[in-house]
Parts: C-alpha cells; structure tokens; sequence
DNA sequence: TCCTATATTTTGAGTTGTCAAAATGAAACT
DNA sequence: AGTTTCATTTTGACAACTCAAAATATAGGA
C-alpha cells in the first residue's frame, strides 16, 4: 500500500520535528498533532496505525519516533517538497515567498518520473530555495549544524545559507532585504534589552531585526 | 465548500461523456460508473449528493446531467488537465503519451496561481498536446465537429487536428509514424472487409490502421 | 506523600467514499 | 399480458480520517 496525502504528513512532521529535537528524542504527541493541525486525540489514533504498520515507534505517554521504513519514506516526501520548490522558484519564476503552499499539496501527487525530470531540469541540485537540503532518491540527506545571525561571533563576516521558517511574510521581507542564501553578512551588534540585532549586509545595507527573527537565519563563516 | 478530487472526477466524466453522447442526452449512471471507476450503487449515492448540491440534474432510472454550475465546475478541471499536460510536453519535455496519468492528479492540487502561470509561459494555447481545446479561466470552450480520417473523403488532402484516445500505447504509436496533430495526411483507401484504412502521411510514409484507430484521428480537409 | 496542572488517551460519534449483494424498476420478447 | 433480462437503486457494511469531551496518566510543587 503506497501511503496516502495524510499519512505522508504525518511522517514528513515527524522527520521535521526529530531534525529540530535532535536524533534521539521522541516527539511529543501535542507538538505532532499541532504540526499536523489536528486534533490530539487524532494523532494518537494515526500514530497508533503508523506503529502497526511499521512506520514509527510508539511509546505511550512519551512519544513517537520514525521508524528507519518511516524516515526514508518522509525523506521523500521532502525531496518532492523540496525539488518541486525550487522548480516552482528556478523554472517558473515565482517567489520563494508563495511557493511552499503549492509544494505541500504537490509533494502528494509528483510521479517519480516528473520527480527525476525536474530534478535532471534543475541540475540535480542540492538545496532549494530557502537553502534547504534536497534529499536524494535513496532518501540520504547531508544535513549540518549551522549557526544563525543570533549565536556567530559579532563583526565577522558570514555568508547565509538557509532560512528555518516558511513564512510567506517574512520571507517577503527579507526579500525585500535582499537576506536570501548566498548573500553576505556581518552583525554588528546584539541588543538583548531591545531584543534586536543589527546587520549590515554584503551590498552594504543595515537592517535591525528581533532575535527570534535572527534565530531563522542560518549561516557560516566565511 | 470547494469540491474534493473525487467530485472533480465524476464531475470530468460527466461533462466528456456529454460532449460524445451530445448536449441534451442524459448520461446513464451504468456509463458514469465505469468512467469513474466505481460500483454502480457508489456512482447513485454520488450522484444524488451532488444533485442536492446543485451540481446535477438527476433522474432516477434515467440519468444525470451537469448542471450550469457543475459544467462550469467541470471545464475547469478540464482546463487545469490539459494546460498541464500541454506545459509537461512542452516545457519539462516529455512525450505525449505519458502525461495522461500525471494530469489526472495534478488538476486536483494545482492551484489558480500557478495553473495561470503555466497559461502564460505556454502563451496561452488553445489545445493541448492532444489537440483537445482548453477551456478559458471562465469554463468557456470552443467545440468543434470534426471529421475522422474513418467519414472523410478519399484521396483528399486532410490536417490532423485531434486524437481522440488517451491510451498510452495508442500514442506511442502515433508518436512513431509521426501521426501528430499538424501532420498532413490523405486516406488513400477504406477495406471494410479487412477492417482497415490505409494512409499517406505528409512525409510521405504509408501506414495502414484499423477503423477503430482511424475513428480516433480526428482531421480537418485543408 | 498528596495534590494539582498539563499532556495524553479513550470513547462515542460524524463525514466521505467505497463495495457486494439483494431488491426493484424498466424494457423487451414471447 | 406475462415473463425474462438488464440496468439501477437500496441496504448494510466497512475503511480512513476526523472531532469533542470524558477519563486517565505523568510530573512537579506543596
Ligand atoms: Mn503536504
Ligand atoms: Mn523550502
Ligand atoms: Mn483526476
Ligand atoms: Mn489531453
């Protein structure tokens, strides 16, 4: 049985939420069930079918973790994610801001054929447009631990890499900011009172953000 | 409410099952059942659903027949189909005879955005790969009557327009003997007794076929 | 240790879409 | 008119997914 659109979300949330908890921790059933959107008591139902069917592990009271059939599945289904992102962004021309939508309904339904064609159109490439690794059809991922504008070392210059959240809005601003992987960057100041970070950019640009917003932005030293 | 994939479905078949059994004729639940692949008590209980919701006409023991708003409903999943298909063949390059499949799933995810999107960078065509017309944004289509090369006159010079058949070995034979729409053809000759029509196609090569096939090619005298 | 706040599971129910098989209607043929 | 045939509808059941609200477990504080 090919898994359904529900159940590929289910794993896809568990593979983000085991990446973001780190390699050993379950996954709480109240943080999946809000990644899913539905109802607790849902998502222990689900889990408990998933568990069944081999997909996850599941410990009562404690959490769920993939299962090693789990975590390849879900790696493809973010390589579908995420390969159909940057071909929406590389092929058609549309902004890295609208494109996540279109790709969690897409993810479902690509055939492997039009997967690869998109794949050999965009030159096999290994990040999509928010710099997010694109897992390989055999579902590996090289996936690295990176700093982010709020933990690097003040006025050194860093390169972006890769932005930890999907937000059309504020991935609108920081287009508007030009703050996209690839560009390069200095903090020059952290202000915990105010909460804010100040940035001066490659094309020589300052710009202050929050923290948390500093915290998505994920980069490396030059 | 918008409607599910599977409404979308019964409501395509309805409306191509209408474009060959003519405007006025009912669709017999026997027929709608076997296009949408279902029981036939499944396709009433369907149907009568979709008639409470204005999307039908139902009458029992008699058929069902679209709706104005269940028409407009289904010409735009029939846009959305065949304007992928079109930007399949034509921008990610594949053949003719595998988007079929791929279409069938895609119409139900893509969304307003990007099938416009595909509209534009395809230039806005008026048929698909397979020569079947593309309905506007407002679920208006222009429908002609063709001649097949099975009614048309002998030794007369005729241009492919449409092939009426989504089978995929059907087309990778076409694809073969470069029957396509556009291609120049004249039926030299009709054996009814052998069942067969043979032809010559503009470049000149010869190919003989049967009469169900020649029924599919649907053509215009030049 | 007892109590309480919070997370999780259980229960009962609803929706959508499906089937097989029985019942029924319509039509066609003596 | 009576009977057979075939399509269609009805019935009862099931699978997948979901929710609200009640029941229960866990963990932390008093
Ligand atoms: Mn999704
Ligand atoms: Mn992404
Ligand atoms: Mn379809
Ligand atoms: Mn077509």
């Amino acid at each position: 049985m090919l898994p359904s659109s529900t159940v590929e979300n289910y794993l896809k949330a568990l593979y983000q939420a085991e990446a973001t908890l780190g390699e050993k921790a379950l996954v709480p059933m109240g943080q999946l069930a809000t990644a899913v959107r539905v109802a607790p008591g849902t998502a222990t139902t689900m889990i408990k079918a998933l568990a069944e069917s081999g997909l996850v592990k599941y410990e009562p009271y404690l959490g769920v973790r993939l299962s090693p059939a789990g975590t390849k599945l879900a790696a493809l289904v973010l390589r579908r994610h995420r390969l159909v992102e940057q071909f929406l962004v590389e092929v058609m021309g549309m902004s890295w801001a609208e494109v996540h939508e279109d790709a969690e309904q897409l993810e479902h339904v690509v055939s492997d054929r039009l997967i690869e064609r998109m794949d050999a159109m965009l030159g096999h490439p290994s990040v999509d447009p928010h710099g997010d690794p694109i897992p390989t059809a055999d579902g590996d991922v090289e996936s690295h631990q990176y700093d982010s504008l709020l933990t690097c070392r003040l006025r050194t210059p860093v390169k972006m890499i890769r932005v930890a959240d999907q937000d059309a809005s504020f991935l609108r601003f920081l287009e508007e900011h030009n703050l996209k992987p690839g560009q390069s960057i200095e903090v020059e100041l952290r202000d915990p009172a105010a909460d804010s970070v100040q940035l001066r950019t490659g094309d020589d640009h300052r710009i202050t953000i929050g923290t948390k917003a500093a915290s998505k932005l994920l980069i490396e030293v030059v």
